[in-house]
DNA sequence: GTGGTCTAGACCACA
DNA sequence: GTGGTCTAGACCACG
């Protein structure tokens, strides 16, 4: 697992990392109940803030994709990832609604954003099955 | 042109604004030519802030959905939108990318997903043509 | 003399119209003692407010392009055009100066520069010579 | 860096301290990397509000002069500087060609003209390079 | 301590 | 009346 961060992005620090580590469960590289790196060795590993690591690790638990045990470590949620939850559903709505509007307003066709996505899918989900 | 704001969302209220309008052009409610409501009579309307309102539309007109003519007042860009450029294309990618990675955690098959989109998608479309 | 004015320009609208005849001037289109369009009809052939014209007639008439006289209306003042004033080679330094350092961190050599400011100088006082 | 400020001048706060800025970028005094003053020191620093500088440093941000990190401040682009686009040539040629009618008008001739601008481009690029 | 955002209120240039 | 600019002062997220 890399983990890429684009220190001038406009999104936060944490947030990068919560998406690396979403992708990375979504790829396969990241297991169910696979260990994840401590918050100190990962801070150091990537050169951010304890408290940075900290936020994202503790909104993944909360959202249910991970698991900490104060003595244990932290690992990928060994009772599978969260559902489809209808809280879920609305906020990638409210997420995909005004991506999906610019798409439309560049007069984008469907058929262009659908491959688009599906592409996305696809390589998101086939990109690092075998090399954890 | 209805625009509803949440003033708890985390997204900043200008950056709302600029997708409540970017919406309304591609749901054909706002129209290229078409004029927008001047930034005080816009602010002292939804209630917030002039520059508020300012700042969304100087965002708008830089990424060429809108022109600020400087008597005259807003307009829908004449000229047509925007098109399909290459930092267009990567910014979408770079988006799209987190959410879909979260919905393949979340078990949402490929089929789903795209249906969701094109629902959006087509929802968005035809949702206000007839009552600008 | 044709007019072009842009009314989506960050420059003023009486400025267009100042450079218009400078450069209409500089050009040879406009010679000196040759009469200009009354306040009255410019105003209507472009299209503009009144005071608009006004304020660029004013302008060029303080720096010494024109001459206005109450009854036989605006003329290319026949005495000559203004020289190089210290004044002017102030200002003109001041304008300079800012273009010039952008175009070095642009990385832009000299020779280019410079060879852009002669093609344009070239371009201006040869292109309308013969068709006033 | 030494930022000089015209209060009475015509062109506003924020756009001077852009072209001080430029300037110290094409003269060497600043160098890709280097920090810039925090939004709130330079504000106090020069006496203007810091809006005014926030505003400048964020156009010369979007024009990749510089980078915004979000808690570390401000440095000048360490990538290097904004080439020579289309569009910049455009607005250079845009800028150029009113200053240099008038230049003509004047009956300043081709050379004396070229020697202006090229004494302003050796002037800038030479001034600071050993006194940062 | 950093930039990001928002508010309230002001003056100005332009047309 | 329009947008453009500037000020003063505030709260927040981030690290």
């Amino acid at each position: 697992m890399i983990i890429r961060l684009d220190m001038q992005s406009d999104l936060p620090i944490y947030a990068q990392l919560m998406n690396q580590i979403i992708e990375g469960i979504a790829s396969g590289s990241l297991k169910p109940g696979e260990d994840l790196p401590s918050v100190r060795s990962l801070a150091s590993d990537i050169g951010v803030n304890l408290h940075t690591i900290n936020k994202a690790y503790t909104l993944l638990k909360q959202e249910g994709f991970i698991q900490i045990h104060r003595q244990k470590g932290v690992v990928v949620n060994p009772d599978g990832m969260p559902g489809i939850t209808p809280e879920y559903e609305q906020k990638q709505a409210e997420q995909l609604r005004p991506m999906i509007a610019e798409a439309i307003c560049r007069s984008m066709d469907k058929e262009r954003l659908l491959q688009i996505v599906e592409s996305l899918y696809e390589d998101i989900s086939h990109s690092e099955k075998e090399n954890a």
